[in-house]
DNA sequence: CTCGCATGAGACATATCTGTATCGCCTGAT
DNA sequence: ATCAGGCGATACAGATATGTCTCATGCGAG
């Protein structure tokens, strides 16, 4: 078999980040295009739009679990974890966006993986907490709240060409812990 | 004139905001079944989806300057405005995304009140800064971002059922100035 | 060289959305 | 009581998206 298969796939795949990232409501035609791909191509490895959301949203879960794995090796602490795992996310923010969207969420895998991401964060907060990271009468839920939203934050500065992502990530850090005050 | 017409009109608005919402996609046959009106109603006082989404991003500029301004009116320091401002805008968070949404961006009313609502975060936020509530090494535009961001990750608590809108509101400013650490 | 297979282009049918027009009904004003 | 105007329901046409199928092409494996 040519590889042409598995590479005409990853290209849907990609553009389909980028332009349904983008605009939710592009048609398929868009993304074919985008992919450099005929549209029925697109239809040969997708069963349809709900397929094509299903698949970026769970490869968007293994990207981000793979570039936390490795981010957070060398890490002696949960709280330096967090820390390391932050600046591994924020550059795939934008796919991270997938994982939150209700479109694909019905299907039980994505479902599953994204169960699975909160909880994983939220047991390393709760591990963090207990090296004295966070105030205690602080809910959980928020600290995992706003671990998310700084990254999106974060993200949204180097999109905008304000920071490179490693200043935004120390931005997005320095403003967890600590907030804006000197 | 009856005021039916301005009744339904409001009904139309108020189920948009709900519907286009949770799902920029849906289509105006869902707003109107939501409003309670007849999908003729709906092209009578809005000449298509585009014309819609304008008048959703304008009526939500309004409503957030109005309860800014009422908030704020007995602040005595751009510090505490901004305090007062965030428990304001917070049960707004989900229209306010409206006026970060593309879709209706290219009008120039829309262009205007995106840019005012902007610049008028970014001067208090300068005023503030000159308080001396913010480090001085931290950018201005990083400043917006997570205020913008924290207000949101306040509302998806409420939304959640994880806190009040004021808890949530306190959660994010303490978080805003302060950071999540003891 | 020849064959297999994925691909691109395009035709085709179907479904949904959208915008417009029409008609009868009902409510509130006079 | 009468009347004007807003409304719901419905029909209709055009546009777009979607899913399936066919066919010729080109590239690589054997």
């Amino acid at each position: 078999m040519r590889d042409t298969s598995v590479s005409s796939k990853v290209s849907i795949l990609n553009a389909a980040f980028d332009v349904l990232g983008q605009n939710p409501g592009a048609s398929l035609s868009d993304v074919a295009r985008a992919a450099g791909v005929g549209r029925a191509t697109l239809h040969r490895h997708f069963a349809g739009r709900d397929d094509l959301m299903v698949a970026l949203t769970l490869q968007a879960a293994e990207e981000l679990d793979a570039a936390v794995d490795t981010a957070v090796a060398g890490c002696t602490t949960y709280t330096d974890g967090l820390r390391v795992a932050l600046r591994a996310m924020l550059p795939l923010a934008s796919r991270h966006m997938f994982l939150a969207t209700d479109a694909a969420q019905t299907d039980p895998r994505v479902k599953e993986a994204y169960a699975t991401q909160t909880r994983a964060l939220t047991r390393d907060i709760e591990a963090a907490r207990a090296e004295g990271t966070f105030a205690a009468d602080i809910p959980t839920t928020w600290i995992v709240e706003t671990y998310e939203n700084l990254i999106y934050a974060g993200w949204a500065m180097v999109v905008a060409g304000e920071a490179t992502p490693n200043q935004a990530a120390d931005l997005a850090w320095r403003t967890f812990t600590q907030g804006l005050k000197p």
